[in-house]
DNA sequence: AATAAAATACGAAAATATTCGTAATTAAAT
DNA sequence: ATTTAATTACGAATATTTTCGTATTTTATT
């Protein structure tokens, strides 16, 4: 009963149930289909797999099965991020900030709120 | 002759090649197996497809091959940093600085040194 | 030169992940 | 009620990754 660590088809899934609610298998596998093409028991397959992994939870709404996240968005991204920062920037979160934000995906107003958010924290330590 | 992307196997070599230089497979079987059990063998094996897939170059001194990174730490890290935006943060770099900064808690001089990286880049977008 | 030690090469087993065909079930439409 | 359409269940094929045993090659030691 223990919560695995989702592989790359099921964080996608994942990113579809966090971002739009509750699903059908039917509205995921048309979703993922907006990307690449995958076959819809494919998808379904994932989904139950998911669901004994208790990634997933379900009911049923007349034939069809309704699918939720059962893990929190905000935990699996510290986990992923974690591990990156842990396995590929030696440990050093500072490192992955300066990285992200040098390749000028941040807007400037983007840039505007993190630089607020920083003084923020630097209030706190002070 | 492309360059694929490193398994998790993969990654953990790399990260002894770029931090210790060009070793050998002893060297590295050595360290890894400070994190955890792996044969020998295993190692060779896995630097072998390393090799196959351009991800390392190696020579020969005596009968032992010495081994190299073939591909950027800095590349790498990048191609990791942007998959995991794009998969994980839903394509928003800000998103993920903000998580990276509140959990992994960055040090005050830290936060200046980020701080300043970023007045630097809106004074560039302005 | 014979033996031992250390390294690589090879191949295959085991584990994990992905994909999808087909059958069975359920609900809706006629 | 029968047929049709949509959905789930099941099992297997495929692909990928990880692991390691055994054989071969190479170098060092005696």
């Amino acid at each position: 009963m223990k919560k695995l660590k989702p592989t790359e088809s099921e964080l996608e899934i994942l990113q579809i149930l966090w971002k739009c609610g509750a699903s059908s298998v039917r509205f995921v596998n048309d979703e993922l289909n907006k990307n690449k093409q995958v076959g819809y028991t494919t998808s379904l397959k994932i989904m139950q797999i998911m669901a004994d992994k208790n990634l997933v939870s379900r009911i049923k709404d007349g034939r069809t099965h309704i699918y939720s996240a059962a893990i929190e968005q905000k935990d699996t991204q510290n986990q992923l991020l974690k591990k990156l920062v842990d396995g590929v920037f030696a440990g050093s979160a500072k490192n992955l900030v300066m990285q992200a934000l040098g390749n000028h995906e941040a807007s400037k107003s983007e840039l505007e709120e993190i630089r607020k958010f920083i003084n923020d924290l630097e209030e706190e330590k002070s």
